[in-house]
DNA sequence: GCCAACGTTGGC
DNA sequence: GCCAACGTTGGC
């Protein structure tokens, strides 16, 4: 199957690009959005790469890149009476020499399309095409 | 099935 | 801190 391209949500007072290097591997845990967890569990693939999205930060931004280390799985921090969420694995790749800016994204026509970019968008684990994900990396140099 | 109320996300 | 957008809940 073909690598696919993603970008994953996570506020850096909780959970940032320096922890993830740190950590090396985290389960990507406390989804509670269908949506988001369909993509982990139906569409995500082994070796698929990620942006990694610092929301709720100063500057927000794509923070560096990381790639699907793991199948999803049951999310260890689910509290329903029957298993319900689920998560994939996530492996650091690299760390961007700075945050590229969500308001530098905004700017290239290219991206217009990105789900990120759209008016409302709140889910924290959108797809992203190929070439989006290689213009994000082109800016990020 | 409708929809108002409520909670959350996340940029600003 | 504000608030728009969106998802979920629950009464009917």
């Amino acid at each position: 199957m073909a690598k696919k391209y993603w970008l994953m949500k996570s506020e850096p007072e909780v959970f940032s690009i320096i922890d993830l290097e740190r950590e090396g591997r985290t389960l990507w845990e406390g989804v509670r959005n269908y949506q988001a967890r369909n993509f982990m569990m139906n569409d995500m693939s082994i070796g698929d790469e990620v942006l990694f999205y610092h929301s709720n930060a100063e500057p927000p931004g794509v923070a560096g890149i990381a790639t699907v280390s793991g199948k999803a799985v049951h999310d260890p921090t689910d509290k329903e009476k029957k298993p319900t969420w689920y998560c994939v694995e996530v492996k650091f790749v690299r760390k961007f020499a700075s945050v590229l800016p969500l308001g530098e994204l905004k700017k290239n026509k290219k991206l217009a399309k990105m789900p990120l970019l759209q008016r409302g968008q709140r889910l924290s684990v959108q797809p992203v095409s190929p070439a989006e994900f290689k213009e994000v990396l082109e800016m990020a140099k």
